[in-house]
DNA sequence: GTCCAGGGCCTAC
DNA sequence: GTAGGCCATGGA
């Protein structure tokens, strides 16, 4: 077993299921399979509005903390602010007032609409494209729309359409360069490969990871170089 | 008052 | 090609 799933068995043992993107009701049973890992307790997107609803959470979220924008999303499905079409017609400031509480409102304000406009077609059409295409491309094509970088295509192709991308973050950079597993200055695509050669391919253990490394930062990790009884030092002591 | 959050774009060198 | 500035609210 790699050190990379080591530390996400840990990482589940101590935190438990992260249940991100709270759209469905989810289980909550524990232990080990036999696959050897943990089973994952998420549920995921199925209707087309669901899933562009986890759309706009991750643009929204971009430098955000997540309790910002779960009140911007409050307050677009208030305004019926919720599908594409809505958002394209919506008035400039009307957008941006509704999802101020999620900070940067005039630039992703913008860049909601750029997106509505990108997936308007694919929304009326319940994502089968996203949902059968080759993820590759797919992920290329989302990386030309202007607002959608590296981590939020990721997180738009894995909690949106439950597709293998692994996300990679300021977090996972942080907390695996301190154990050497990856290079603090590492293109993002390595370090986002080198996570999904490590794994089994389970779009559900992708989900649950990330999710995992950002509960375990904001607790342990965040500033302080090294931290206390660290369950993924553990893990990587004898390597180090 | 300061720091930082589930980033990404644009500009200058 | 890459470092630096910019976008901005709200909680700790």
């Amino acid at each position: 077993m790699s050190d990379v799933l080591k530390i996400y068995n840990v990482l589940l043992q101590k935190y438990g299921s992260q249940g991100w993107w709270p759209i469905v009701s989810r289980a909550n049973s524990e232990g080990f399979d036999n696959k050897g890992y943990a089973p994952s307790q998420y549920d995921h997107p199925s209707t087309a509005k669901e899933r562009f609803e986890v759309i706009i959470g991750s643009m929204l979220t971009q430098n955000t903390a997540w309790t910002n924008v779960e009140k911007a999303l409050e307050e677009l499905h208030q305004k019926n602010l919720i599908t594409p079409s809505s958002i394209i017609k919506a008035d400039h400031d009307v957008l941006s007032s509704a999802i101020r509480s999620a900070g940067y409102f005039n630039q992703k304000a913008k860049r909601l609409k750029i997106v509505s406009e990108y997936f308007r077609e694919e929304h009326s059409d319940d994502y089968k494209r996203f949902l059968t295409s080759d993820i590759h491309t797919l992920r290329s094509e989302l990386l030309t729309v202007n607002g959608i970088g590296p981590e939020t295509a990721d997180s738009i192709l894995l909690y949106a359409f439950h597709r293998a991308s692994f996300v990679v973050d300021a977090y996972t950079r942080r907390i695996f360069s301190r154990v050497g597993l990856v290079k603090k200055d590492q293109d993002y695509n390595q370090i986002k490969l080198f996570f999904e050669s490590s794994l089994p391919k389970d779009t559900s253990l992708f989900k649950e990871y990330h999710a995992l490394i950002v509960e375990h930062a904001k607790r342990h990790c965040k500033t302080k170089p090294v931290c206390e009884g660290c369950p993924v030092e553990k893990v990587c002591k004898k390597r180090i």
